[in-house]
DNA sequence: CGAGTGCTTGAGGGAAGTCAAGATTGGTGG
DNA sequence: CCACCAATCTTGACTTCCCTCAAGCACTCG
Protein backbone atom coordinates (compact mmCIF):
# COMPACT_ATOMS: atom_id res chain seq x y z
CA UNK A 1 0.00 0.00 0.00
CA UNK A 2 1.51 3.38 -1.19
CA UNK A 3 1.69 6.24 1.28
CA UNK A 4 -0.25 9.11 -0.02
CA UNK A 5 2.42 12.03 0.77
CA UNK A 6 5.87 12.36 -1.39
CA UNK A 7 8.07 9.77 -0.52
CA UNK A 8 10.98 12.16 -1.49
CA UNK A 9 9.63 14.24 1.51
CA UNK A 10 10.49 11.10 4.15
CA UNK A 11 13.50 11.01 6.12
CA UNK A 12 16.62 8.92 4.43
CA UNK A 13 18.18 6.44 6.17
CA UNK A 14 22.10 7.26 7.30
CA UNK A 15 24.76 5.41 8.41
CA UNK A 16 23.61 3.68 11.69
CA UNK A 17 24.61 5.51 14.96
CA UNK A 18 25.34 3.32 17.75
CA UNK A 19 22.87 3.88 20.77
CA UNK A 20 26.40 4.54 22.85
CA UNK A 21 26.76 7.42 21.17
CA UNK A 22 23.27 8.56 20.72
CA UNK A 23 22.43 12.23 21.83
CA UNK A 24 19.31 11.11 24.00
CA UNK A 25 20.79 7.84 25.69
CA UNK A 26 20.56 8.97 29.26
CA UNK A 27 16.78 9.72 29.05
CA UNK A 28 15.29 7.87 26.27
CA UNK A 29 13.36 4.91 26.62
CA UNK A 30 16.58 3.09 25.57
CA UNK A 31 18.01 4.37 28.67
CA UNK A 32 16.80 2.04 31.50
CA UNK A 33 17.25 -1.22 29.74
CA UNK A 34 19.56 -3.66 30.40
CA UNK A 35 22.40 -3.39 27.99
CA UNK A 36 21.70 -7.03 26.21
CA UNK A 37 17.95 -5.75 25.85
CA UNK A 38 19.11 -2.64 23.93
CA UNK A 39 21.29 -3.99 21.52
CA UNK A 40 18.49 -6.17 20.35
CA UNK A 41 16.29 -3.38 20.04
CA UNK A 42 19.14 -1.07 18.39
CA UNK A 43 19.07 -3.85 15.47
CA UNK A 44 15.68 -3.62 14.56
CA UNK A 45 15.65 0.56 14.39
CA UNK A 46 17.58 2.60 11.85
CA UNK A 47 18.56 6.40 12.00
CA UNK A 48 17.08 8.54 9.94
CA UNK A 49 16.68 12.52 9.43
CA UNK A 50 14.06 14.99 8.71
CA UNK A 51 14.45 18.20 7.36
CA UNK A 52 12.05 21.44 8.62
CA UNK A 53 9.32 20.88 6.82
CA UNK A 54 9.53 17.39 6.33
CA UNK A 55 5.67 15.19 6.52
CA UNK A 56 6.51 11.81 8.45
CA UNK A 57 3.32 11.13 8.30
CA UNK A 58 -0.51 12.36 7.26
CA UNK A 59 -3.83 11.65 8.98
CA UNK A 60 -5.43 8.98 7.52
CA UNK A 61 -2.79 7.53 6.32
CA UNK A 62 -1.28 3.93 7.29
CA UNK A 63 0.78 4.09 10.73
CA UNK A 64 3.58 2.23 9.56
CA UNK A 65 6.93 3.49 11.61
CA UNK A 66 7.51 4.50 15.30
CA UNK A 67 10.27 6.89 16.33
CA UNK A 68 12.57 7.86 19.33
CA UNK A 69 13.60 11.83 18.50
CA UNK A 70 17.30 12.29 18.94
CA UNK A 71 17.19 15.84 18.42
CA UNK A 72 15.04 18.73 16.94
CA UNK A 73 11.68 19.05 17.62
CA UNK A 74 8.26 17.35 16.20
CA UNK A 75 4.70 18.64 15.67
CA UNK A 76 1.54 16.67 15.49
CA UNK A 77 -1.15 18.63 14.16
CA UNK A 78 -4.91 17.73 13.28
CA UNK A 79 -6.55 19.86 10.65
CA UNK A 80 -10.31 21.04 10.62
CA UNK A 81 -11.88 20.20 7.02
CA UNK A 82 -12.11 24.12 6.79
CA UNK A 83 -8.54 24.44 7.21
CA UNK A 84 -7.89 25.25 10.67
CA UNK A 85 -5.17 23.93 12.73
CA UNK A 86 -4.31 22.87 15.60
CA UNK A 87 -0.67 21.33 17.10
CA UNK A 88 -1.69 18.78 19.69
CA UNK A 89 1.84 17.78 20.38
CA UNK A 90 5.16 18.05 20.20
CA UNK A 91 7.84 15.59 20.40
CA UNK A 92 10.96 16.56 22.00
CA UNK A 93 14.18 14.68 21.98
CA UNK A 94 13.88 11.34 24.18
CA UNK A 95 10.12 11.86 23.02
CA UNK A 96 8.34 8.95 21.03
CA UNK A 97 6.52 9.97 17.76
CA UNK A 98 3.92 7.24 16.06
CA UNK A 99 0.79 4.82 17.51
CA UNK A 100 1.29 1.71 18.02
CA UNK A 101 -1.80 -0.61 17.75
CA UNK A 102 -3.53 1.54 15.06
CA UNK A 103 -3.97 0.71 11.19
CA UNK A 104 -4.23 4.68 10.42
CA UNK A 105 -2.51 7.57 11.99
CA UNK A 106 -5.20 10.66 13.54
CA UNK A 107 -2.37 13.05 13.39
CA UNK A 108 -0.08 15.30 10.70
CA UNK A 109 3.19 14.22 12.07
CA UNK A 110 6.16 17.04 10.55
CA UNK A 111 9.25 17.83 11.55
CA UNK A 112 9.06 21.57 13.26
CA UNK A 113 13.08 21.59 12.58
CA UNK A 114 15.71 19.70 11.39
CA UNK A 115 15.54 16.24 13.46
CA UNK A 116 17.07 12.96 13.74
CA UNK A 117 15.48 9.78 14.53
CA UNK A 118 15.70 6.65 15.76
CA UNK A 119 13.04 4.94 13.94
CA UNK A 120 11.30 1.06 13.94
CA UNK A 121 8.68 -0.37 11.39
CA UNK A 122 5.13 -0.24 13.41
CA UNK A 123 5.36 -4.23 13.14
CA UNK A 124 8.85 -4.60 14.89
CA UNK A 125 8.21 -2.34 17.04
CA UNK A 126 5.06 -4.04 18.48
CA UNK A 127 7.34 -7.56 18.22
CA UNK A 128 9.36 -6.06 21.05
CA UNK A 129 7.10 -4.81 23.06
CA UNK A 130 5.76 -8.41 23.14
CA UNK A 131 8.98 -10.07 23.42
CA UNK A 132 10.36 -7.44 26.15
CA UNK A 133 7.49 -6.22 28.68
CA UNK A 134 10.08 -3.88 30.45
CA UNK A 135 10.34 -1.98 27.02
CA UNK A 136 6.55 -1.98 27.43
CA UNK A 137 5.90 -0.58 30.60
CA UNK A 138 8.76 1.85 30.04
CA UNK A 139 6.75 2.91 27.32
CA UNK A 140 3.29 2.81 29.18
CA UNK A 141 4.92 5.31 31.69
CA UNK A 142 6.20 7.51 28.81
CA UNK A 143 2.47 7.65 27.66
CA UNK A 144 0.53 8.24 30.98
CA UNK A 145 3.50 11.23 31.20
CA UNK A 146 2.07 12.37 27.75
CA UNK A 147 -1.45 11.93 28.47
CA UNK A 148 -0.92 14.35 32.17
CA UNK A 149 0.74 16.80 29.25
CA UNK A 150 -2.28 16.94 27.14
CA UNK A 151 -4.35 17.55 29.81
CA UNK A 152 -2.14 20.18 31.13
CA UNK A 153 -2.69 21.91 27.33
CA UNK A 154 -6.46 21.20 27.47
CA UNK A 155 -6.32 23.48 30.48
CA UNK A 156 -4.47 25.71 28.89
CA UNK A 157 -6.66 26.15 25.59
CA UNK A 158 -9.91 26.17 27.73
CA UNK A 159 -9.34 28.82 30.11
CA UNK A 160 -6.22 30.42 29.95
CA UNK A 161 -5.88 33.96 28.51
CA UNK A 162 -3.68 34.80 25.62
CA UNK A 163 -0.56 36.34 27.33
CA UNK A 164 -1.20 33.61 30.19
CA UNK A 165 -0.89 30.84 27.15
CA UNK A 166 2.33 32.43 25.53
CA UNK A 167 4.21 32.99 28.96
CA UNK A 168 2.81 28.67 29.42
CA UNK A 169 4.62 28.00 26.28
CA UNK A 170 7.63 29.72 26.76
CA UNK A 171 8.00 28.37 29.99
CA UNK A 172 7.57 24.95 28.96
CA UNK A 173 9.97 25.36 26.06
CA UNK A 174 12.52 26.34 29.12
CA UNK A 175 12.04 23.49 31.16
CA UNK A 176 12.65 21.26 28.42
CA UNK A 177 15.77 22.59 27.28
CA UNK A 178 18.59 19.97 27.46
CA UNK A 179 22.56 20.57 28.61
CA UNK A 180 24.53 19.77 25.90
CA UNK A 181 25.39 16.58 27.39
CA UNK A 182 22.00 15.49 26.78
CA UNK A 183 20.69 16.25 30.52
CA UNK A 184 18.13 17.89 31.95
CA UNK A 185 18.48 21.45 33.22
CA UNK A 186 17.43 22.77 36.72
CA UNK A 187 14.26 24.53 36.91
CA UNK A 188 15.58 27.78 37.97
CA UNK A 189 18.12 29.58 36.33
CA UNK A 190 18.22 31.87 33.28
CA UNK A 191 18.20 30.52 30.07
CA UNK A 192 18.30 31.49 26.42
CA UNK A 193 17.56 29.56 23.68
CA UNK A 194 15.76 28.94 20.09
CA UNK A 195 11.77 28.98 19.30
CA UNK A 196 11.64 25.89 17.29
CA UNK A 197 8.33 27.07 15.85
CA UNK A 198 7.44 29.97 13.82
CA UNK A 199 4.72 32.75 15.31
CA UNK A 200 2.04 30.76 13.16
CA UNK A 201 3.16 27.67 15.08
CA UNK A 202 3.02 28.96 18.01
CA UNK A 203 -0.64 30.24 17.31
CA UNK A 204 -1.48 26.73 16.31
CA UNK A 205 -0.08 25.55 19.13
CA UNK A 206 -1.51 27.67 21.61
CA UNK A 207 -5.45 28.56 20.06
CA UNK A 208 -4.80 31.65 19.08
CA UNK A 209 -3.84 33.77 15.68
CA UNK A 210 0.04 34.59 14.47
CA UNK A 211 -0.88 37.81 15.36
CA UNK A 212 -2.12 37.58 18.90
CA UNK A 213 1.20 35.88 19.70
CA UNK A 214 3.46 38.49 18.32
CA UNK A 215 1.40 41.12 20.07
CA UNK A 216 1.73 39.08 23.42
CA UNK A 217 5.29 38.70 22.48
CA UNK A 218 5.97 42.07 22.45
CA UNK A 219 4.04 42.61 25.74
CA UNK A 220 6.05 40.01 27.73
CA UNK A 221 9.33 41.90 26.19
CA UNK A 222 8.03 45.38 26.98
CA UNK A 223 7.64 43.86 30.42
CA UNK A 224 11.44 42.58 30.67
CA UNK A 225 10.17 39.07 31.41
CA UNK A 226 12.37 38.04 28.03
CA UNK A 227 14.69 39.10 26.04
CA UNK A 228 14.44 38.59 21.93
CA UNK A 229 17.86 38.27 21.05
CA UNK A 230 16.28 38.23 17.72
CA UNK A 231 13.07 37.10 16.03
CA UNK A 232 14.02 33.35 17.09
CA UNK A 233 16.15 33.47 20.18
CA UNK A 234 14.76 34.18 23.34
CA UNK A 235 16.44 35.05 27.11
CA UNK A 236 14.47 34.19 30.44
CA UNK A 237 16.62 35.85 33.40
CA UNK A 238 13.83 35.25 35.68
CA UNK A 239 11.70 32.34 35.12
CA UNK A 240 9.96 32.72 38.49
CA UNK A 241 8.62 35.38 36.61
CA UNK A 242 7.83 34.06 34.14
CA UNK A 243 6.12 31.19 35.44
CA UNK A 244 3.91 33.32 36.93
CA UNK A 245 2.68 35.00 34.29
CA UNK A 246 1.48 31.33 33.15
CA UNK A 247 -1.71 31.31 35.22
CA UNK A 248 -1.57 28.08 37.07
CA UNK B 1 -0.33 9.86 55.70
CA UNK B 2 -4.35 11.31 55.66
CA UNK B 3 -5.90 12.07 52.59
CA UNK B 4 -6.94 16.08 52.54
CA UNK B 5 -10.77 15.53 51.17
CA UNK B 6 -13.63 14.54 53.42
CA UNK B 7 -13.31 10.80 54.38
CA UNK B 8 -17.20 10.64 54.30
CA UNK B 9 -16.99 11.92 50.52
CA UNK B 10 -15.05 8.48 49.77
CA UNK B 11 -17.11 5.50 47.99
CA UNK B 12 -18.18 2.89 50.54
CA UNK B 13 -17.36 -0.41 50.01
CA UNK B 14 -20.08 -2.45 49.00
CA UNK B 15 -20.86 -6.29 48.83
CA UNK B 16 -18.54 -8.31 46.53
CA UNK B 17 -20.16 -8.54 43.18
CA UNK B 18 -18.48 -11.12 41.03
CA UNK B 19 -17.00 -10.34 37.24
CA UNK B 20 -19.72 -12.76 35.67
CA UNK B 21 -22.58 -10.33 36.42
CA UNK B 22 -20.42 -7.07 35.72
CA UNK B 23 -22.18 -4.87 33.64
CA UNK B 24 -19.20 -3.91 31.62
CA UNK B 25 -17.86 -7.74 31.62
CA UNK B 26 -18.20 -7.75 27.61
CA UNK B 27 -15.89 -4.23 27.11
CA UNK B 28 -14.32 -3.48 29.91
CA UNK B 29 -10.02 -4.35 30.84
CA UNK B 30 -10.93 -8.17 32.25
CA UNK B 31 -13.17 -8.67 29.06
CA UNK B 32 -9.87 -10.34 27.08
CA UNK B 33 -8.31 -11.85 29.56
CA UNK B 34 -8.27 -15.99 29.91
CA UNK B 35 -10.84 -16.50 32.81
CA UNK B 36 -8.14 -17.66 35.19
CA UNK B 37 -6.17 -14.63 35.26
CA UNK B 38 -9.72 -12.83 35.43
CA UNK B 39 -10.06 -14.18 38.79
CA UNK B 40 -6.74 -13.67 40.09
CA UNK B 41 -7.36 -9.56 39.24
CA UNK B 42 -10.93 -10.02 40.73
CA UNK B 43 -9.39 -11.07 43.98
CA UNK B 44 -7.49 -7.72 44.41
CA UNK B 45 -10.54 -5.47 43.67
CA UNK B 46 -13.46 -4.80 45.49
CA UNK B 47 -16.71 -3.08 44.22
CA UNK B 48 -17.95 0.66 45.52
CA UNK B 49 -20.50 3.10 45.25
CA UNK B 50 -19.97 6.90 44.67
CA UNK B 51 -22.93 9.18 44.99
CA UNK B 52 -23.41 12.16 42.41
CA UNK B 53 -20.66 14.74 43.66
CA UNK B 54 -18.17 12.60 45.65
CA UNK B 55 -14.50 13.47 45.54
CA UNK B 56 -12.57 10.59 44.82
CA UNK B 57 -9.50 12.52 44.63
CA UNK B 58 -8.20 16.13 44.35
CA UNK B 59 -5.32 17.90 42.88
CA UNK B 60 -1.78 16.93 44.83
CA UNK B 61 -3.43 14.27 46.73
CA UNK B 62 -1.72 10.85 46.86
CA UNK B 63 -2.75 8.80 44.20
CA UNK B 64 -4.11 5.46 45.99
CA UNK B 65 -6.84 3.88 43.86
CA UNK B 66 -7.39 2.49 40.57
CA UNK B 67 -11.01 1.78 39.18
CA UNK B 68 -12.47 0.90 36.19
CA UNK B 69 -15.91 2.65 36.12
CA UNK B 70 -18.90 0.04 35.65
CA UNK B 71 -21.70 2.21 35.92
CA UNK B 72 -22.27 6.38 35.74
CA UNK B 73 -19.72 8.34 34.56
CA UNK B 74 -16.66 10.00 36.77
CA UNK B 75 -15.29 13.75 35.63
CA UNK B 76 -11.38 14.85 35.97
CA UNK B 77 -10.72 18.37 36.58
CA UNK B 78 -7.75 20.92 36.59
CA UNK B 79 -8.27 24.32 38.45
CA UNK B 80 -6.38 27.49 38.00
CA UNK B 81 -5.41 29.34 41.34
CA UNK B 82 -7.94 32.22 40.42
CA UNK B 83 -10.71 29.23 40.37
CA UNK B 84 -10.97 28.93 36.70
CA UNK B 85 -11.88 25.19 35.86
CA UNK B 86 -11.86 22.83 33.35
CA UNK B 87 -12.76 18.97 32.95
CA UNK B 88 -9.69 17.11 31.68
CA UNK B 89 -11.40 14.01 30.77
CA UNK B 90 -14.52 11.85 31.47
CA UNK B 91 -14.33 8.20 32.63
CA UNK B 92 -17.80 6.13 31.24
CA UNK B 93 -18.48 2.80 31.97
CA UNK B 94 -15.50 0.64 30.88
CA UNK B 95 -12.84 3.44 31.09
CA UNK B 96 -10.19 3.41 34.00
CA UNK B 97 -9.81 6.44 36.42
CA UNK B 98 -6.68 7.05 38.66
CA UNK B 99 -2.91 7.65 37.74
CA UNK B 100 -0.44 4.17 37.83
CA UNK B 101 3.03 4.99 38.81
CA UNK B 102 3.25 8.41 39.99
CA UNK B 103 2.64 9.36 44.07
CA UNK B 104 0.13 12.34 43.37
CA UNK B 105 -2.92 13.55 41.19
CA UNK B 106 -2.60 15.86 38.79
CA UNK B 107 -6.39 16.07 38.66
CA UNK B 108 -9.42 15.93 41.06
CA UNK B 109 -11.38 13.45 40.47
CA UNK B 110 -14.90 13.83 40.89
CA UNK B 111 -18.25 11.66 40.22
CA UNK B 112 -20.42 13.31 38.12
CA UNK B 113 -23.28 10.79 38.21
CA UNK B 114 -23.87 7.55 40.68
CA UNK B 115 -21.61 5.45 39.76
CA UNK B 116 -19.99 1.94 39.89
CA UNK B 117 -16.40 1.09 40.27
CA UNK B 118 -14.22 -2.03 40.60
CA UNK B 119 -11.28 -0.13 42.39
CA UNK B 120 -7.79 -1.28 43.53
CA UNK B 121 -4.92 -0.41 45.73
CA UNK B 122 -2.77 1.50 43.75
CA UNK B 123 -0.07 -0.86 44.68
CA UNK B 124 -1.87 -4.06 44.13
CA UNK B 125 -2.98 -2.71 40.39
CA UNK B 126 0.88 -2.18 39.93
CA UNK B 127 1.90 -5.64 41.20
CA UNK B 128 -1.04 -6.60 38.79
CA UNK B 129 0.19 -4.85 36.16
CA UNK B 130 4.08 -6.44 36.64
CA UNK B 131 2.69 -9.82 36.96
CA UNK B 132 0.25 -9.93 34.15
CA UNK B 133 2.09 -8.59 30.44
CA UNK B 134 -1.34 -8.97 28.68
CA UNK B 135 -2.68 -6.45 31.55
CA UNK B 136 -0.46 -4.15 31.11
CA UNK B 137 -0.35 -4.44 27.00
CA UNK B 138 -4.11 -4.00 27.44
CA UNK B 139 -3.83 -0.52 29.77
CA UNK B 140 -1.23 0.56 26.94
CA UNK B 141 -3.94 0.37 24.29
CA UNK B 142 -6.30 1.93 26.65
CA UNK B 143 -4.18 5.26 27.44
CA UNK B 144 -3.08 4.94 23.87
CA UNK B 145 -7.24 5.71 23.15
CA UNK B 146 -7.09 7.94 25.56
CA UNK B 147 -4.59 10.23 23.93
CA UNK B 148 -6.19 9.80 21.13
CA UNK B 149 -9.66 11.41 22.71
CA UNK B 150 -7.41 14.11 24.14
CA UNK B 151 -5.82 15.37 21.28
CA UNK B 152 -9.25 15.42 19.19
CA UNK B 153 -10.55 17.69 22.77
CA UNK B 154 -7.57 19.89 21.96
CA UNK B 155 -8.66 20.47 18.61
CA UNK B 156 -12.43 20.85 19.86
CA UNK B 157 -10.78 23.79 22.67
CA UNK B 158 -8.31 25.30 20.50
CA UNK B 159 -9.92 26.18 17.17
CA UNK B 160 -13.95 24.90 17.67
CA UNK B 161 -16.40 28.08 17.89
CA UNK B 162 -19.09 27.54 20.54
CA UNK B 163 -21.76 25.79 18.43
CA UNK B 164 -19.34 23.16 17.11
CA UNK B 165 -18.08 22.52 20.91
CA UNK B 166 -21.76 21.86 21.67
CA UNK B 167 -22.72 19.85 18.75
CA UNK B 168 -19.47 17.63 19.19
CA UNK B 169 -20.01 16.60 22.66
CA UNK B 170 -23.71 15.87 21.79
CA UNK B 171 -21.94 13.58 19.55
CA UNK B 172 -19.40 12.27 21.51
CA UNK B 173 -22.31 11.60 23.54
CA UNK B 174 -24.05 9.72 21.75
CA UNK B 175 -21.35 7.34 20.46
CA UNK B 176 -20.54 6.43 23.96
CA UNK B 177 -24.23 5.20 24.94
CA UNK B 178 -24.24 1.68 25.65
CA UNK B 179 -27.40 -0.74 25.02
CA UNK B 180 -28.70 -2.37 28.27
CA UNK B 181 -27.27 -5.61 27.64
CA UNK B 182 -23.50 -3.70 28.17
CA UNK B 183 -22.56 -3.73 24.19
CA UNK B 184 -21.99 -0.71 21.99
CA UNK B 185 -24.48 0.89 19.57
CA UNK B 186 -24.30 1.35 16.12
CA UNK B 187 -23.29 4.72 15.46
CA UNK B 188 -25.91 6.06 13.59
CA UNK B 189 -29.61 4.95 14.76
CA UNK B 190 -31.73 8.11 16.10
CA UNK B 191 -31.02 7.96 20.29
CA UNK B 192 -32.34 9.25 23.27
CA UNK B 193 -29.99 9.83 26.19
CA UNK B 194 -29.86 11.52 29.67
CA UNK B 195 -27.45 14.29 30.30
CA UNK B 196 -24.56 13.55 32.82
CA UNK B 197 -23.37 16.83 33.04
CA UNK B 198 -24.86 20.43 34.13
CA UNK B 199 -24.93 23.30 31.87
CA UNK B 200 -22.14 24.46 33.96
CA UNK B 201 -20.19 21.28 33.88
CA UNK B 202 -20.44 21.12 30.39
CA UNK B 203 -19.36 24.64 30.06
CA UNK B 204 -16.28 23.59 32.29
CA UNK B 205 -15.73 20.56 29.28
CA UNK B 206 -15.87 22.62 26.40
CA UNK B 207 -13.92 25.61 27.49
CA UNK B 208 -17.27 28.01 27.64
CA UNK B 209 -19.59 29.81 30.10
CA UNK B 210 -22.45 27.91 31.24
CA UNK B 211 -24.80 30.66 29.28
CA UNK B 212 -22.91 30.29 26.06
CA UNK B 213 -23.65 26.26 26.33
CA UNK B 214 -27.41 27.47 27.06
CA UNK B 215 -27.56 29.73 24.22
CA UNK B 216 -25.97 27.36 21.82
CA UNK B 217 -28.06 24.20 23.16
CA UNK B 218 -31.36 26.54 22.63
CA UNK B 219 -29.64 27.12 18.85
CA UNK B 220 -29.49 23.56 18.32
CA UNK B 221 -32.86 22.88 19.52
CA UNK B 222 -34.47 25.43 17.05
CA UNK B 223 -32.56 23.97 14.73
CA UNK B 224 -34.81 21.10 15.21
CA UNK B 225 -30.88 18.93 15.22
CA UNK B 226 -31.97 17.94 18.85
CA UNK B 227 -35.26 17.69 21.20
CA UNK B 228 -34.99 18.37 24.60
CA UNK B 229 -37.12 15.77 26.41
CA UNK B 230 -36.43 17.90 29.56
CA UNK B 231 -33.64 19.86 30.59
CA UNK B 232 -31.35 16.68 31.17
CA UNK B 233 -32.73 14.30 28.50
CA UNK B 234 -31.86 14.46 24.51
CA UNK B 235 -32.94 13.25 21.59
CA UNK B 236 -30.91 13.33 18.53
CA UNK B 237 -33.17 12.36 15.49
CA UNK B 238 -30.33 12.36 12.99
CA UNK B 239 -27.07 11.91 14.06
CA UNK B 240 -25.69 12.69 10.84
CA UNK B 241 -27.30 15.49 10.81
CA UNK B 242 -25.27 16.46 14.38
CA UNK B 243 -22.08 15.25 13.74
CA UNK B 244 -22.05 17.73 10.65
CA UNK B 245 -22.30 20.90 12.84
CA UNK B 246 -19.36 19.41 14.88
CA UNK B 247 -16.99 21.20 12.59
CA UNK B 248 -14.03 18.33 12.06
C1' DC C 1 -46.11 28.00 49.16
C1' DG C 2 -41.72 30.11 49.42
C1' DA C 3 -36.73 29.20 49.00
C1' DG C 4 -33.25 27.19 46.51
C1' DT C 5 -31.11 25.46 42.50
C1' DG C 6 -30.44 25.10 37.78
C1' DC C 7 -31.60 26.86 33.28
C1' DT C 8 -32.81 30.45 29.85
C1' DT C 9 -32.72 34.88 27.77
C1' DG C 10 -31.30 39.71 27.17
C1' DA C 11 -28.16 43.79 26.98
C1' DG C 12 -23.65 45.56 26.91
C1' DG C 13 -18.60 45.18 26.97
C1' DG C 14 -14.07 43.32 26.07
C1' DA C 15 -10.53 40.03 24.52
C1' DA C 16 -9.10 38.09 20.64
C1' DG C 17 -9.94 37.67 15.59
C1' DT C 18 -9.78 39.82 10.92
C1' DC C 19 -8.02 42.77 7.59
C1' DA C 20 -4.39 45.64 6.12
C1' DA C 21 -0.02 48.03 5.98
C1' DG C 22 4.76 48.20 7.07
C1' DA C 23 9.12 46.55 9.16
C1' DT C 24 12.65 42.79 9.67
C1' DT C 25 14.92 38.94 8.52
C1' DG C 26 17.14 35.60 5.77
C1' DG C 27 18.30 33.32 1.64
C1' DT C 28 20.11 33.74 -3.18
C1' DG C 29 22.55 35.18 -6.80
C1' DG C 30 24.92 38.82 -9.14
C1' DC D 1 29.80 41.37 -0.05
C1' DC D 2 25.77 43.35 -0.77
C1' DA D 3 21.28 44.00 -2.96
C1' DC D 4 16.95 42.18 -3.72
C1' DC D 5 13.04 39.31 -2.90
C1' DA D 6 10.19 36.42 -0.27
C1' DA D 7 8.92 35.00 4.00
C1' DT D 8 8.16 36.13 8.61
C1' DC D 9 7.01 39.21 12.05
C1' DT D 10 5.03 43.55 14.04
C1' DT D 11 1.70 47.00 14.61
C1' DG D 12 -2.69 49.41 13.86
C1' DA D 13 -7.77 49.89 13.08
C1' DC D 14 -11.98 47.72 13.10
C1' DT D 15 -15.19 43.71 13.94
C1' DT D 16 -17.06 39.78 16.13
C1' DC D 17 -17.92 36.18 19.16
C1' DC D 18 -18.16 35.02 23.54
C1' DC D 19 -18.08 36.65 28.40
C1' DT D 20 -20.15 39.33 32.14
C1' DC D 21 -23.81 41.02 34.54
C1' DA D 22 -28.57 40.84 35.34
C1' DA D 23 -33.25 39.42 35.39
C1' DG D 24 -36.78 36.08 35.05
C1' DC D 25 -38.40 31.21 34.55
C1' DA D 26 -39.04 26.13 35.81
C1' DC D 27 -38.49 22.48 39.02
C1' DT D 28 -37.74 20.35 43.44
C1' DC D 29 -37.97 20.03 48.20
C1' DG D 30 -38.81 21.36 52.86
Amino acid sequence: MRPQYDRNALPKATDAIPCDTCPVREISVCSILPREQRKQIALKSHNRHAAKGDVLAVEGDRAAQIASVTSGVIKMTKTLSDGRQQIVGLAFPSDMVGRPFATDNTVRVEAATDTTLCSFDRAHFEQLLKEHPAFEGLLLRMKLDELDAAKEWMLLLGRKSAKERVASFLSMLADRQLAPDGTRLPRTSPITFELPLSRAEIADYLGLTLETVSRQVSKLRELGVIVIEDGRTVSVPDRQKLAALSGN
